[in-house]
DNA sequence: CAGAAAAATGAATGAGTATTCATTCATACT
DNA sequence: AGTATGAATGAATACTCATTCATTTTTCTG
């Protein structure tokens, strides 16, 4: 028990560290291949490990999905709430980050994205997809809701509603990623958090000034 | 040679109404099991025919499914063309018209965009569906894009870009549709269709009037 | 109507792959 | 050191599914 604690070298974190890695594996694998494409073998391979890995770790490839998307909507958790932290008290201050965080290259890379659209693309055929994109969504919304609220109230916004504001940014955000998706090649990171910001300046303008403006 | 144009019965006919039956059928069964989770033997069932019917008419699966891809694409391009034809002449006429387009119960249906999903999945490990996506995209970005010009140089906009502008709302709609199938239950083609024009009635105020007022 | 051509069938094939499990290897405890 | 326990291997298994093709059915043509 002594060196147990030692660099995290108990049974449980081994366990936890190598599922993790397959967990990375798999993320690669499904950006390289697509969902249907991905084989457990790839997964193997990429991790450096043998055939029945997987099995042993996930009991089955269904096993492994499920956990892969439960990891990435974690992992996109993480990063918004630290987002949302970091710019702490002011709520134009929280939208803009969140705003910067979709385009910025810790999410919106092609290889993170294809993951996301992977599982999208599952979502009518498979519940459990859609509970945790739904989860993650349902997140997402209310706490960019709840910031556009308190904007309106602060600069008695007349001509808007928390909801709408909230839904046309998200919506904003996320078919941004598709672009990036598509289109990786002209896509660029100013330009869409322009046009995202020539929303923000024209909605709410006592709190946004126009990205030509300083 | 009498009878052949007789209510379309022509051997070629006969042949492309077949194939679009088969596209249809794939269409349903990549919204019901996904991409990686459909077969040919579905594909075959779900229209009523034999096992080995997709080779003889696609030669294989894949043809299938770039043609299924194709097929989507072009019904996209057909409904658009229509909806800007009919707003003939006004700018403004005619991104509302898109707008309405992209939320109407046409395009914006669960097993729609679970098709479109599904594909944009796999964007990243298949140039050929990236090629299909980028044409359609950048065809409608354009459009959109010549819009927005027109509507800003009518204006003398200011604060906006056309770039920034179609960006926004590109990005806005293709976002709604993930809304759409990630959570259908909440969501409401009104809500929407108001999220958009709550950006349009901001930046071409000129142009649109808010949902509320007349 | 006969014969030819095209379309459709569905059983058989075989390639690919998730899963199992007997065996080997590594590590922790006494 | 010696033993027990968990981790990892990878060959063998069982199964799914795209594709083929010999045969049957339908449709066209003279």
């Amino acid at each position: 028990m002594a060196q147990a604690q030692k660099m995290g070298g108990g049974r449980a974190e081994a366990r936890a560290k190598r599922r993790q890695q397959l967990i990375d594996a798999t993320m690669k694998c499904i950006a390289r291949k697509g969902i249907g494409g991905m084989t457990l073998a790839d997964v193997a391979g990429e991790a450096g490990l043998s055939q029945g890995i997987v099995n042993l770790h996930f009991e089955s490839k269904d096993n492994l999905l499920r956990e892969t998307l439960e990891a990435l909507a974690g992992e996109y958790r993480a990063q918004f709430e630290r987002a949302i932290g970091r710019a702490d008290g002011s709520p134009a201050a929280g939208l803009l980050a969140l705003m910067e965080l979709d385009v910025s290259p810790g999410i919106c890379q092609p290889a993170k994205l294809a993951v996301w659209f992977a599982f999208w693309g599952e979502v009518k055929s498979r519940p459990t997809y859609r509970k945790i994109c739904d989860e993650i969504d349902s997140y997402y919304d209310d706490v960019v809701k709840g910031l556009c609220s308190d904007i309106i109230a602060d600069g008695a916004y007349q001509h808007v509603t928390a909801n709408q504001a909230a839904m046309a940014l998200t919506s904003m955000t996320n078919g941004l990623w598709l672009s990036c998706l598509v289109s990786p090649q002209e896509w660029n990171r100013h330009e869409a958090l322009d046009a995202v910001k020539s929303y923000l300046t024209h909605v709410f303008p006592k709190h946004f000034r126009s990205p030509g403006e300083s």
